[in-house]
DNA sequence: CAGTATCCGGAGAGATACTG
DNA sequence: CAGTATCTCTCCGGATACTG
């Protein structure tokens, strides 16, 4: 998760680390991914705009709630926009912010290895 | 986390998916690194090899409970490999199989991410 | 040295029911 | 339609104490 609070990345040396500190940029990252489902909300979100419907739909074994933590924990990390349309019934528009777009390198380098992973046959 | 059970990453179409399935590449890798400490401890082992008590001073705050859950998660994954030296006092070695070094681009890809996160003041 | 055995407290996931 | 309010339950993370 965290590094130390000042040296960079596997630009060592890197000091003792105390603690997994929230301001590290990989913790950060993992922090965003956090939670059961949460990638597979933002994979759907890949594709466009999506209303809260849109995605229940799409992630039927999601429930209410946590589709809705879910959204709350991204809108907060600045991956997701978050816009009520007004009237009634009320709509609510989910999209990607440029820096949810930025995410894509990263799911896709975790596939990769994922799929190495799997292609290897060293599943746990 | 993961995906259905068939189809491809952004290769869309991706059918419904019931369920955040073990087989998803992505959910594979969420797995291996899932846990507190976890980038932590394979942070310290691209640096080379280390014994329990190299890990365990490096992290000082990590209860020997918590580092041995670490290390044998990582070893189920494939991606640590863990040798123990015969005699006394007793001593461990682990090191990073070729699949543990191929996660360095994952990491750095989180890193990238997370530091340009950081960077925008995004933070959550 | 390198762990394992227990126990505990808190966070997260899910189910169900209800509201603006 | 798009959530919130509760409640339950399980899964860790951490502390402490002991062993090959």
């Amino acid at each position: 998760m965290a590094n130390q609070t000042v040296s960079a990345w596997v630009g060592d040396p890197h000091g003792e680390v105390d603690h997994p500190v929230a301001d590290c940029p990989v913790e950060v990252t993992l922090h965003a991914l956090r939670g059961r489902w949460t990638t597979l909300v933002v994979r759907e979100l890949f594709d466009g705009e999506r209303s809260f419907g849109d995605l229940a739909m799409a992630l039927p074994a999601l429930s209410d709630k946590v589709l809705a933590d879910r959204l709350a924990q991204l809108v907060a990390a600045g991956v997701v926009t978050r816009v009520r349309e007004p009237g009634w019934p009320s709509r609510v528009r989910y999209s990607l912010t440029p820096r949810g777009q930025g995410l894509r390198g990263v799911l896709e380098a975790m596939w990769a290895w994922g799929q190495d992973t799997v292609r290897s046959g060293t599943t746990r």
